[in-house]
RNA sequence: CGGGGUGUAGCGUAGCCCGGUAUCGCGCCACGUUUGGGACGUGGAGGCCGUCAGUUCGAAUCUGGCCACCCCGACCA
């Protein structure tokens, strides 16, 4: 097979194609929009998985499932919701085949197996969720209810990207309850700083932390609280959302609690999400024309050994100090693998392993094994170098370490480098042209002003920033007065 | 969904204008030599040419429908 990868400066986004494809993270179905996740992809979302159960879990909530199919009258129930996702529904609306009469050995569907009421395939869970939670909730001594679940969602899109944008998607989806307004918003706001300290801790993408304007919050919500990420090429990508959604839902679904002075109260919500999107921002952000680079904390391989050697006994002389190796590292908690395959060459697999993104590959030879050393080789700036093996268990995990910081502080130059503060409506179209990246401009505040820079510019505003410096000035569209400076940039 | 493009072996391709069942490279299999950055030699396997229909004695090639993918829009996590 041919290896061979786009550049990213050719076509950035050819190359990000060609990589999903051939470090074998992907591949497309024969169902239209949606993508098998092939074992090396499957591997990353796990460990992703992993982790941010683990952080919800430390956050109090718990997991739960909820059914894939909402019936239509539940669906249509919170109006702003219902009308936000109804251009993009799978609609079941028959329950049995049967075969073809004109057409032998096909099958049709049986119109006599027409469903009393369609069944929409869940884009999103809040209405389900919010019908069941009714029964839950009578007293606020059930609250807060703080459930997360992990699910698949189907949102019919005219245009699909491997991981950026699937018909079908995984992702991770928290409903949470609560009794009063103030609780319900320190949650959403809990759950985007576990985002953030996710999505820069261990994917080592830095994030700007921000809040919706009234155009791009979710439909249902009160406000939206996102994080944004820029990608390599200078387009913005969102990577989580965490909406407080007030009140809607639970009158939509008359969610009603009791307070301890016996009264009747609409409890608050929120809910959060993130999905396999986060593959995508995590191969943008680090990857190079030699293809994937993992950050340590999330590669299902930290470490890879290459052994050289002439013939069986060969092999056998380095595969003792490789498995002593193993297993000191693994002592250490480290996952490696050591490639002792006969059937690829050194090269071959050098090439293949920086394909795949493993972050460390040890290269151990004859040389080696006379001298007491080993070569190591570092996925992030492709350096290589002699060690000593003594000591490599604490040398290797402190490179882990290193390479992780490395990353973050990579992207985190580079997302700096391409923020720019314009001031007036050419330097804002010019910059979003020729530099790229997140642009911070004054804004009028109003809907209109977004709208028409949109239209002109294809720049959204993907956030006004949480705790956003305050200064006087003028809007780069209207010429209104501004009290603030909002993110723009042109996004996935 | 609108505009443009592409579809030939696992991958990348030649052939298509001027109809006669297919070219080359990589990969794959066997054996041997090799092994510190994608090895080499010899032999071999693998294709109803995206799909369905039409024209024709005969279709990868001509005509039409459909499907998939890519690029540009609209929509969106």
């Amino acid at each position: 097979m041919s290896k061979e990868l786009t550049k990213r400066a050719d076509d950035y986004s050819k190359w990000y194609n060609d990589l999903v494809l051939k470090a074998d993270l992907a591949d497309h179905s024969a169902v239209r929009g949606c993508m098998v996740i092939k074992p090396s992809g499957y591997a990353i979302w796990e460990n992703m998985q992993k982790t941010l159960d683990k952080m919800f879990k430390d956050t109090g909530h718990v997991n739960a499932y909820f059914p894939l199919f909402i019936p239509k009258s539940l669906f249509e129930a919170e109006e702003k919701n219902a009308e936000g996702f109804a251009k993009e529904c799978a609609i079941v609306t028959h329950y049995r085949l049967k075969t073809d009469p004109d057409n032998p050995g096909k099958l049709m569907v049986d119109p006599d197996a027409k469903l009393e009421e369609e069944l929409i395939v869940r884009p999103t869970s809040e209405a389900i969720i919010w019908n069941t939670y009714k029964g839950w909730i009578q007293s606020y001594r059930d609250l807060p209810l703080l459930i997360n679940q992990w699910a698949n969602v189907v949102r019919w899109e005219m245009r699909t990207r491997l991981f950026l944008r699937t018909a079908e998607f995984l992702w991770q989806e928290g409903h949470t309850a609560h009794a009063t307004k103030e609780e319900a918003i320190i949650e959403t706001k809990q759950m985007l700083d576990v985002y953030a300290d996710f999505v820069e801790n261990w994917m080592a993408v830095p994030v700007v932390k921000g809040v919706k304007t009234a155009n791009e919050r979710f439909a249902g919500a009160d406000d939206t609280y996102c994080i944004e990420a820029l990608m390599q090429d200078g387009k913005a990508l969102q990577a989580g959302t965490s909406h407080f959604l007030g009140q809607n839902f639970a009158k939509a679904f008359d969610v009603k609690y009791v307070t301890k002075d016996n009264k009747q109260e609409y409890v608050w919500a929120t809910s959060w999400g993130v999905s396999t999107r986060l593959m995508g921002a995590l191969i943008m952000s680090h990857s190079d024309d030699h293809g994937l680079v993992i950050p340590p904390k999330l590669a299902p391989n930290q470490v890879v050994i290459v052994p050289i050697y002439k013939g069986d006994d060969g092999l056998a002389r380095v595969s003792v100090v490789a498995n002593d190796i193993k297993k000191k590292l693994q002592a250490k908690g480290i996952t490696v693998k050591y490639d002792d395959r006969d059937s690829q060459r050194p090269g071959w697999k050098f090439a293949e392993y920086e394909l795949k993104g493993v972050p460390v590959r040890i290269a151990i030879g004859e040389r080696d094994l006379a001298n007491g050393t080993v070569e190591l080789a570092r996925r992030d700036t492709l350096t290589k170098e002699t060690v000593s093996i003594e000591g490599i268990d604490s040398l290797i995990e402190q490179l882990l370490t290193d390479i992780q910081t490395n990353l973050f502080e990579r992207a985190k130059q580079r997302t700096q480098q391409l923020t720019t503060k314009v001031d007036s409506f050419e330097d804002f179209k010019k910059v979003l042209d020729e530099k790229t990246g997140f642009v911070l401009a004054h804004w009028d505040g109003t809907p209109e002003t977004e709208e028409k820079i949109k239209d002109e510019t294809k720049a959204t505003i993907r956030c006004i920033p949480l705790n956003n410096e305050q200064e006087t000035g003028i809007c780069i569209y209207s010429g209104k007065p501004s009290t603030q400076r909002v993110l723009f940039a042109r996004a996935y």
